[in-house]
DNA sequence: CAAATAAATTGACAAATGTCGATCTATCGA
DNA sequence: TCGATAGATCGACATTTGTCAATTTATTTG
């Protein structure tokens, strides 16, 4: 409900390179220390061909706004996307569509 | 699919005051000029308390993005949310948690 | 402890973004 | 035709953003 909130989860998605990031999450090939379900930051470096201090930005991006959880173990951060948060923005776009529908109640 | 084309769209929703605008155009309470389903320009200027340029700038992101569609009629320009393109995005993020879920099919 | 590795932080910089005042364009009404 | 009004466009400006090289921090291993 709290716009603010909203805006930065949508905003944090409104980047090809995050978007390509979570896509990637999704996929998670199993590379060379990605555990199933989880994916280490190295792994998106390669990936995605991207400067490591560069994905480290994104992926603050991506956690800061609640749409991927960090979780360190050892030298690694693994990183997954959480279903709960991308559920409620979800649900935020449906609701906006169903209120917007053309079939609206005539006063 | 095409994450260029997500990204533009999440873009133009990672604002406050795009998202403030959205809301509006649901509200729709029947201010100035409003037909019911369609808000004018001057109403958004008008509620939000923005400067006219400014509605105007935020107006063309959201129309770009196919979120918003426009209408000219006479002096006004008719702005209603596209449900289609709502949907569309919301359909997208809830695929995002369904892949997500914690329930995964173990290799 | 020393070398190596994963990731965060810092500093820099170009590009994009949000905002407004001023001006221009189009349309309506007298 | 003229004045008023709705909205777009232009120009400017500060802020934010995306990116990387260089450095720092933390952890594992020889």
């Amino acid at each position: 409900m709290d716009i603010e909130l909203s805006a930065e989860g949508f905003r944090a998605l409104g980047d090809p390179v995050r978007l390509a990031i979570v896509r990637f999450l999704l996929d998670q090939g199993g590379v060379c220390c990605a555990t199933p379900g989880r994916v280490c930051a190295c792994d998106i470096v390669a990936a995605l061909e991207l400067s490591q201090p560069t994905v480290s930005h994104h992926m603050q991006i991506l956690t800061r706004a609640g749409l991927v959880g960090a979780q360190k173990q050892g030298r690694w951060m693994f990183y997954s996307a959480d279903p709960r948060r991308f559920a409620a923005l979800a649900e935020q776009l449906r609701a906006v569509a169903d209120a917007a529908s053309p079939i609206r109640a005539s006063a």
